[in-house]
RNA sequence: CGCGGGAUGGAGCAGUCUGGUAGCUCGUCAGGCUCAUAACCUGAAGGCCGUAGGUUCAAAUCCUACUCCCGCAACCA
């Protein structure tokens, strides 16, 4: 018996549960079901990552604790997870004494082997929020080229890269003031110090080709930089002991948290943590997305070496879900909380049909909606339920026949593709899994229909026939059921029910029942409503369009959220000379043509009225086709200065307003106006 | 030449490692059945396996080049 601890990613207290969290989790449930039914001893913990700046921010704009922010969101993601099936054998919190614990021995380990050094940074300071900055609560003015309103970290027009004390004029973006500069003492791990042993663990088949291969190419190709794992206070997290004012940065503690859940599902099971993170016995077996293994692959390991923890057995990687082959849309209402999806879909059809779709490989999943409820309707009802409720009811009275009757050796075809399903389970094939379970499943049924059961039941003296037929029909469709348990947890127990019986271990699969009554039957699973489905995409956009005022046109000023102003918050105060010093102009697009090669650019040419032109490329691609651009005015920033892109240079910028991709809004000015008119 | 993944009947995929009759599900069409949740069964149509070369007795599969698509990275909202 194997014995194995399993993790899902940590997911952040800042936000719900939506369907792209449930890959993750449910490919996670699904293997631990797996292995627990066939017989080992499976652990899956998981907590919230509870730190960090953002919580921070979050619960003082709530005006609340961050200990109560964090508790409701914990309540939140649990009852989400439920809803879906997902079985922890433990939920803790990274911000538990627990982890603290375990914090402190690895930093022990660390400082012990002499990884940990000091370095004072300059940063800037919001006197106003009592917080230092990071770079991307930071905006200000080009040291280099004078660009204004540049992110804290680099130049949007210059593309300089510097630090945010190098901004001339900084703001902050949380309270609109200017910020100063202060030296702090910031805490960096050496960890170019285990790029040997790196460098050779990210080779040894822990991790899938295409990760290591990534890794190899970007990081172990040169000396690893040095990882800051400190932020000065104020900071919600855990104080570093031997730096009073300094705190953990949250990606320090979130890994450790799966100790720390682990530290507390011992003390409950009076367990020793030893043997489960300090043992060859145990195998370590992560499950994350693609988007978090550099944290996963290098630092992690490199501290739980460090500190003698055990490294982990396998980190499985998967890729983003996608939606009808898009990525998630707020306004497109493809982007769904698991609450909405339990609303009004059964979480099993999200199970099976992730199961159908997930390989061991680094792969983005799309989740096609109409496929979606084709695939659950026919494999799921179609195939598999329909064998028993097409032959239940025969045997309600008479029970499963006494002995296994003679099946033409289907059963024993059934049984012998259990050990090749379970390898596939095993992989994280489950894609695989599932096609090998259909596949057996389309067998089932011409067997039926070749018995005919209810012709059977027509002659009394072919009622042993008929049970037997029934009988077999029944067998097959429990085995089935019984492999598809680990991903249909609650038609598994439905189907236990009818036979009377517990469905708990793979071994089950491979003997028939017999002799025994059948529970009258009743449906097992609902069919999928597409109506439902389109219900749920239309209320997650309605929903993201209240939260989303300058989305949504329809919402009048009196409902207007507060949500965009929050997330970037009013500049400093400048008086009429700096405005001035804009010079806005109505423009008309005299022509736009696409730049094949570039993502988001269109190019423009502008006219500003007679002969003057302007090239200006925008990065309005993914909401505007260059044909509809053509012959509107728009509002252009003409003195700022001409940049050189990649594609051409732009000379100046056009206005426009929204969070980007494809809610990108043009700025026009009323009719009336004409081009080269200055806005002011 | 930024990194990676992909291209197989209308749709979604398997098959590619370990060359040897191109397969599955859905959809379509024609029958059948009526036990079953408009479910199920039988049959049919539909593919020169992205393109062009090469290796081989034999290529979806191996090799080379190219084209297109999708992630990520870069690009002024």
């Amino acid at each position: 018996m194997r014995q194995l601890l399993i993790t899902s990613a940590l997911p952040y207290a800042n936000g719900h549960i939506h369907i792209g969290h449930l890959v993750e989790y449910l490919q996670t449930d699904i293997w631990v079901r797996f292995q627990k039914m066939i017989g080992n001893r499976a652990v899956y913990v998981c907590a919230d990552d509870t730190h960090g700046t953002a919580i921070m921010i979050r619960a003082r704009a709530e005006g609340r604790s961050e200990e109560a922010l964090i508790a409701e969101m914990s309540e939140a993601h649990q009852r989400d997870f439920a809803g879906f099936g997902i079985e922890f054998d433990h939920y803790g919190s990274t911000h538990s004494e627990a982890n603290r614990a375990v914090c402190h021995e690895i930093w022990a380990a660390l400082r012990a082997a002499d990884m940990i050094v000091e370095e004072d940074i300059a940063q800037l300071f919001d006197t106003e929020q009592g917080t230092f900055l990071a770079d991307r609560f930071v905006r200000g003015t080009c040291p280099r080229c004078g660009s204004k309103d540049q992110p804290g970290d680099n130049c949007g027009s210059c593309g300089a890269t510097y630090s945010p004390v190098d901004l001339v004029d900084p703001v902050s973006t949380l309270s609109g003031s200017r910020p100063e500069i202060r030296e702090a003492k910031h805490l960096f791990v050496r960890i170019e110090k285990m790029h040997d042993f790196l460098a050779e663990w990210t080779q040894s088949g822990t991790i899938p080709t295409e990760s290591a291969n990534y890794l190899k190419n970007f990081f172990l190709h040169e000396p690893l930089r040095d990882w800051d794992v400190s932020r000065p206070a104020p900071y919600f997290g855990f104080e570093i002991p031997d730096s009073p004012g300094n705190y953990w940065y949250v990606w320090f503690d979130a890994p450790i948290g799966y100790i720390g859940a682990t530290a507390e599902w011992c003390e409950r099971q009076g367990e020793k943590l030893d043997d489960w993170w300090r043992s060859d016995r145990t195998e370590v077996h992560h499950f994350i997305g693609k988007d978090i293994q550099y944290f996963h692959t290098l630092f992690w390991p490199a501290e739980l070496k460090t500190a003698g923890f055990s490294l982990p057995t396998q980190v499985h990687i998967h890729g983003f879900l996608t939606v009808d082959g898009e990525k998630m849309s707020k306004s497109r209402g493809t982007f769904i909380r698991a609450s909405k999806y339990l609303e009004h879909l059964d979480p099993e059809y999200l199970r099976y049909y992730y199961a159908t779709k997930l390989s061991s490989r680094v792969e983005d999943l799309d989740l096609n909606l109409g496929e979606f409820v084709a695939r659950v309707n026919s494999d799921l009802v179609g195939k598999v339920v329909n064998l028993a409720s097409r032959t239940a009811k025969f045997v309600a009275e008479s029970g499963l026949s006494a002995e296994y009757p003679d099946d033409g050796g289907l059963f024993t075809r059934f049984a012998e593709r259990g050990a090749e399903i379970a390898a596939a389970y095993e992989n994280g094939d489950y894609g695989k899994a599932m096609r090998m379970i259909m596949e057996l499943a389309d067998q089932a049924n011409p067997y039926v229909e070749e018995k005919a059961p209810w012709e059977l039941r027509k002659d009394p003296a072919k009622a042993r026939e008929l049970q037997d037929a029934c009988t077999v029909a029944l067998n097959l469709f429990r085995t089935l059921v019984i492999y598809l348990a680990p991903v249909l947890p609650s038609l598994a127990r439905k189907t236990g029910e009818l036979f009377g019986e517990t469905i708990t271990s793979w071994s089950q699969a491979g003997t028939p029942l017999t002799g025994r009554p059948i529970a009258k039957f009743s449906h097992m699973m609902q069919r999928v409503d597409a109506a439902k489905v389109e219900a749920m995409i239309a209320e997650s956009r309605e929903e993201a369009a209240a939260e989303a005022p300058a989305t949504a046109p329809e919402a009048k000023t009196r409902e207007d959220s507060g949500d965009a102003l929050a997330a970037n918050p009013i500049a400093a105060e400048i008086g009429i000379e700096d405005f001035l010093k804009t010079d806005l102009r109505v423009a008309r697009i005299v022509a736009a043509d696409e730049v094949p090669e570039a993502k988001k650019l269109v190019k423009l040419t502008l006219s500003l009225g007679g002969e003057s032109r302007r090239t200006v490329f925008a990065g309005i691609k993914s909401a505007y086709a260059p044909a509809d651009l053509v012959g509107r005015l728009v509002v252009v920033v003409a003195n700022l200065a001409p940049r050189q892109m990649k594609f051409g240079v732009s000379e100046g910028m056009i206005i426009a307003a929204g969070p980007g991709g494809e809610d990108i809004f043009l700025l026009s000015p009323d009719d009336g106006a004409v081009p080269g008119q200055r806005v002011g």
